[in-house]
Parts: C-alpha cells; structure tokens; sequence
DNA sequence: GGGATATGACTCTCGGGTAAGTTACCACGG
DNA sequence: CCGTGGTAACTTACCCGAGAGTCATATCCC
C-alpha cells in the first residue's frame, strides 16, 4: 500500500517537511513579509506567490495558514489598523483643541509609523477589495480618522461662521486628505526624521491657517 | 479539406455583418462608453467585454479598433488629459495671482467637468498601469497641475516667511491633493451645481485661509 | 463581386485555490 | 540507547475560472 505511491518522486523528488519552525513563529513572518509586500505593491498587484517567494515557503504553506488570500490580507489590515487606530485615539485623549489637535494627533502617527511605513500604505490601499470583511477593517480606521477630523473642522469653521453642512463635509473631507497626504508624503522621505517632519507640520500650518 | 470547414456555425450560426456605422462615429461611441465604464469602476475592475456589452457590440471590434485594451484606455485618458490641461493652461493665462489663482482654476476645472465626470477619475485612477505610456500621459497631466500648485503656493509661503524647498515641496504636495479632494468630493454630490461648488470653495478658503 | 464592418468561438496566460504525498520532530515502550 | 508510530510542518503538481487577445467566417453596402 505504501510501497510505490506514485513515480512522482523520481530522482530529484518532491521534499517536503517541517523545517523546525513552530506555526506561530512562522505565521509573524509571513504576516512580516506581507505587509511589506503587499505595502509596497498594492493588493491586486500582488499575489500570494510573490509573498511565499519572499519568504521562502511556498503558496500552499499560506493557504494552510491564512485560507486565501483575502485572509492573509485581511490580517494584515487589521494589525495595521489597530495599530493606527490606537494612536489617534490616545492621541484624542490628550485633550489638545483645534489646529493643535490635528498636529498632536499628527506627531502621533508619525511615530507609530516610524519603521513600519506599509502600515498606512495597506490601510489606505485604493486597489483593495470595495466590499467584504477588509474593506469594512479599512473604513472602520477611516471612519475613525474622520471623526476626529470632523470635530476640529467644525470647531474651526463654526469660529470663522462657517455653519453649512456641506461645507463641513466638503472641508472635512479635505482635511482628511491633507493629514493622507502628509503621512504619505513623509514615508516617500525616508530621511526625515519624525521630529524633523512634525516641526515641518508646524510651520507650514503657521504659515497658512488663520487662527 | 476544405469541403467542410467546421461544424462551427451551425443553425443559429455567427450573424455578423455591418450595422451602416462608420468607423469615426463607432470609435467616438466605443470611446464615450469606455470613459463613463472606466471612470466608474476603474481600469483594473474593467474588462473588455464589459465596454462591449455596454457599448451594444462584441469584442473583437474593439480590438479592430483599438488595438488592445491598453490602447483604448489610452485614448479614453489621452482625451481626458488634454481637456484638464488645456483648461488649467487656460486659468493660468488669466493671471490671478495666489489663493485667488488656485479658486479661478478650480472653477475653470469644474466647468470642464461638468456632464463628464469621468474625465477626472480616468486620469486620477489609482488602478491603472504605473509604466508605460499610459503612465506618461497621465503623469503630465498631473505633473502639469503640480506645475500650477508650485507656483502658487511658493508665492504663499514665501510672503509667509518660509523659504525651506522640502516644505515648499511638502505643501504642493498638500495643495494639490486638496484640489483634488474638491474635484473628487464634487463628482461624488451630483447635485451641487459648478457655481455652488466654486462659491463653497471661496467660502472655506475665507474661513480657514490667512492671507 | 469586393471591401468594410461585424461576430461566435477559440487559444493562452495568470493567479487563486486544492489534493496528495514527503519529511522532520517528539513522545514513549523496550 | 534504539526503534516506532503519531502528528505537525512543508512541498510538488495539479485544477479551474477569468479575462486579454486572435481567427475564420458572416453580412451588408456599393
């Protein structure tokens, strides 16, 4: 029954077998390599072969680990999440009002992203899936942020008499893109360092806001 | 050999032929229905045989057309790309000078816009191809916007009293994702005209603007 | 009849996902 | 100290569907 399975092996043959990892260990590392990966790439223009390749395992191994790849990504968006989502709320917490909220909030996730930049890259990936369970782990982290950012924007226009809806809507939005953009614009610097890039925040909002 | 070529047809049969369309008025057709299908669902979410469908013909004829499915996006982004950029040349002409330049381009881009939504989404999707001459064309058009942006916001900061060119360069940065995030925020409220739109944004420059 | 316009049915590649088998570690009885 | 079986870790080789791109053929107008 044993004997000759199949003429599979032949010489060079499949070898499989444990390689003395313990599942736990292995499944950081592949978590690791993923969010580099898919950070750095995108989710739709990655696939789970690129991953395994880069951690040197092979795609079955994942599949056994993660299910698919929306699982693997899945994962992946939710440590980044929590991990964000942690901060501005810590950040919130510190009871500092308008402009300063935002820059406060600002030098927070600064810090949490030092070293880990795909953390904010795999949370706003534009190609992820619309729909399904990773998009809601995304729009929870966004709806977060926008929260925030929604309290100070009315703040600030209420002050300036500014009291439409939609304008606190359409300003709210675009603060939410000014604090995007300069995240993102910081993980495109890689020598800026995170104090460095807070004082930027700082001057530069001097410079243009009314207060 | 010959005397049967194949069972292909059969009774129903392939029931091709012309339709009396010329060639210009399909390609302007298949290229209308290619804008509003990419702008909605994006390059990368977009199949061929989706535009057919749509478009009321089969696939082949847009590879008869078009070449190849990157070829008719091109076109779909090239004409989109000279529309913005002819109209943000234009605004430019008018010689508004600082916050007021960045307002009248808005509204010029809004007028354009208008009816054609599609036109912004195309040359701004995230899924699109990132090599290649797609790429290039949708780079100038951006890079041409960020042309723009530069200027104005140079002036700002230097009146402001910054003069750093990594803060110069951070804030363009911000400026031009806060132009699109009203472009974007406008395609998404249908019902807000362009004249609304322009006077929101005069009212939110006010209130949070120092100038 | 001839050329332009059009199509059904096909091929090919890529990537997500799976089945089945291989190897290493580990506890335990002798 | 040496099997020996059980289990966890791991791989090769495959399936399958989606979508880009092609070929041979069919119809219409002049």
């Amino acid at each position: 029954m044993a004997s000759s399975t199949t003429a599979r092996s032949g010489a060079a043959g499949a070898r499989g077998g444990t390689k003395g990892v313990a599942r736990g260990e292995r499944e950081e590392q592949i978590l690791a390599v993923a969010g580099a990966v898919f950070g750095e790439q995108g989710y739709a223009a990655t696939s789970v072969a690129d991953i395994a390749a880069r951690a040197g395992i092979s795609k079955p191994l994942i599949y056994n680990y993660f299910g698919s790849k929306d699982g693997l990504f899945e994962r992946v968006v939710g440590e980044a999440a929590a991990l964000i989502v942690t901060e501005i709320e810590r950040s919130a917490r510190l009871g500092a009002v308008g402009v300063e909220r935002g820059l406060v909030t600002l030098d927070g996730v600064f810090g949490v992203l030092e070293g880990r930049i795909w953390t904010w890259q795999v949370v706003n990936d534009p190609t992820a899936p619309t729909t399904g369970s990773i998009a809601t782990v995304q729009d929870a982290c966004r709806r977060r942020l926008e929260e925030l950012a929604a309290e100070g924007v009315g703040e600030l226009l209420r002050l300036a008499g500014v009291t439409d809806p939609l304008d606190v809507e359409a300003m709210t939005a675009v603060w939410g893109q000014v604090f995007a953009t300069l995240v993102t614009w910081w993980t495109q610097h890689p020598d800026v360092t995170r104090e460095q890039m807070t004082a930027r925040c700082v001057r530069l909002f001097d410079a243009v806001l009314a207060r």
